[in-house]
DNA sequence: GCAAAAATGGACAGACCTGTCTACTCAATC
DNA sequence: GATTGAGTAGACAGGTCTGTCCATTTTTGC
């Protein structure tokens, strides 16, 4: 209610954070490094310095919170990956580019592979969790098709869906093999189905 | 203890099914379902029709069930890829075949991607879920590369890598995106990346 | 400086969960 | 027929979890 309209803003800048920022921070924090349903509701607060109604009078309940952190993770990554791609001069290297910066942020200490993979695998068909994964994954999907049309493949379609097998892939494999060369290993393979998929065929339905 | 040594076996087969099978087969199907944390034990044992002390005489732990839950999801699936694979004469088709036992599996109902991503999800670090997880992937891994080896690959290791990212791909495909159809389209990856690997360069060390 | 709004600390209710325990039933075997 | 062992039904203990409430303090706006 006291929100401001843009929903999370950050704080005039230099002054402690918001019991709301300081929530989401705990939340993202124990919430992807522990998971959604281990996590309880009195080491959020503890964590946050924040009194229990607080997070009740900010979020509601666990399950928005839990939806917060989720649309907060979902623009965090989007626009680091984006930031990460303007280094590059053509489309064919941004394509590639995905998985250079998937391959930055899994180096990155803690690293526990998609927060939307975790949180899906605890979530019950039909939640809000579900719905926040589907954005996500649309905004994934999206990203590649774009850029497998911007670098000319006849098909980005096909394309787009290929690499994102290969981007959940390696997402899986950072967690459970906690092996950070995931993305590269996903990053090669990426290299050699953009260089087919250009030298594909001209006319030819691809029929699935 | 009184479990004998092979720790499984069916029943003299005709005969009610043991308590411990009633036990892992309800365990199977609401585990894989809704996941490790959210079924409590009470659901299990009424779903098994058994009495609560039963379970705790013959797992000792829910922890222990869950273990047991997903050693026969490994012999189970293995078992099932592997007859599978049967049906095929060459290296080529079977290597991937494995995506075609997918696709199939995929198609049966309630089917909600891989047990040991979604379990270890919600497990801790070091449990005896990651452990299970670990077995496992170690064994898609080898399949993958002895298949990719019998295919006279150059590099079935690195070939191999890049075939379990699309098998774990398209098992978060499958239950995030609710698509049966993610199976066929790692097949069809696959495929790609089985011709680019045999036409491969014959002398260069494929550096990482 | 003061009133309104926001945040705090902590107790508490109610539900649920794992695991234990006891008294009882049933079937097979000696 | 008696013994033995597995299975049953359910109460219960002890803990944890989400969410509510209230009296008090801190912050903020004017």
């Amino acid at each position: 209610m006291a929100a401001d309209s843009a929903g999370r803003r950050e704080a005039p800048t230099g002054a402690k954070p918001s019991a709301r920022e300081r929530l989401l921070s705990a939340a993202d924090e124990l919430f992807y490094a522990e998971g959604v349903q281990t996590v309880g509701i009195d080491r959020i607060i503890e964590r946050a310095g924040v009194a229990k109604a607080s997070l009740y009078n900010t979020f509601g309940s666990k399950d928005e919170l839990v939806h917060a952190y989720l649309r907060a993770r979902h623009a965090g990554t989007s626009a680091r990956i984006l930031a990460f791609l303007e280094r590059y001069e053509t489309p064919r290297a941004r394509l590639l580019g995905v998985f250079d910066a998937q391959s930055e942020a899994f180096k990155g200490p803690g690293h526990r592979g998609c927060a939307f993979i975790a949180a899906s695998a605890e979530a019950e068909a039909g939640s809000s969790t579900e719905q926040a994964s589907n954005d996500y994954r649309v905004w994934v999907r999206t990203l590649f098709t774009d850029l497998a049309r911007q670098a000319g493949v006849p098909d980005p379609q096909t394309l787009g869906r290929r690499l994102h097998l290969l981007y959940d892939g390696c997402a899986v494999s950072v967690r459970m093999d906690a092996d950070p060369e995931a993305a590269a290993a996903a990053r090669a393979t990426a290299e050699v189905l953009l260089d087919a998929a250009l030298s594909a065929p001209p006319e030819r339905a691809t029929a699935d």
